[in-house]
DNA sequence: TGAACATATTCTCATATGAGCATATGATTG
DNA sequence: CAATCATATGCTCATATGAGAATATGTTCA
């Protein structure tokens, strides 16, 4: 099986950076035609109609038509189970991670350290 | 170009339904054998191990050799990025989301700026 | 040394991209 | 109606999956 449909999930479709930033010009409630995104961002309006398509099919964006324009708003609620989900994570990485990390593991394994990571490459979150 | 590879960031990595159900496994900050995933969830050995090295790529978890067993452990603080990310939109669906956006737009004619963070950063503990 | 164990890697295959380009659909106006 | 503006859809192509099966690498122990 190929991997999941960008539009399976929130989690699918926000893995793309481009529709990231459409979804960042969408901030803010404001209803955007897609010319505004296209000019904003610079991109052709094929790819932009497309990323909004995918945003919409998962319902993190919704659709109005005026006139000759479709109105895209942000429909963040859809965002919700994202937070939800990292959120869990979030006392990992808030002070005293270490000191919580220690008293759960509650001992200290002896190791050969041997950081063999493959690939110490860096990278970017959008 | 295809997709992005699920190891260019956090977000590509987080999307796969499976591996983000290892993180679940790992949630604690505990150490755990492949094998204790495998267990845990069910899935062929060769899948968590490939998942383990998508989500190793990533940063997202860290590896430790012991014995012939190898321990992996969460390395939180890289999904960061993710929940900073998400709670920028985390206003526009808590309560008062109208009010706020409505404030917005009066404010805010035209440009959506991309931007920085609320200026209210709200610690609540789940 | 060789068997058993733990994990990683390789290979194939069906499938879903995202970019780029062309074109179709729809609405507005002269 | 025809021209124009605003968007959406269709097409090709290179590429990266994730699953499944088989196999390789590495470690411990008898």
């Amino acid at each position: 099986m190929p991997r999941a449909a960008t539009t399976t999930d929130v989690f699918n479709a926000i893995a793309e950076p481009r529709r990231r930033e459409i979804l960042a010009v969408l901030l803010g409630g404001q209803e955007h035609a897609v010319g505004d995104v296209v000019r904003a961002l610079g991109l052709p309006q094929p790819a932009v109609s497309k990323h909004l398509r995918v945003l919409l099919e998962v319902g993190v964006v919704s659709v109005t038509r005026h006139g000759r324009q479709r109105l895209y708003q942000l429909n963040a609620e859809v965002l919700k189970p994202v937070h939800d989900w990292v959120k869990t994570y979030e006392q990992y990485w808030t002070r005293q991670v270490s000191h919580i990390k220690a008293r759960a593991e509650g001992k200290m394994l002896g190791r050969t350290d041997r950081s063999q990571s493959t690939t110490t490459e860096e990278k970017k979150t959008c």
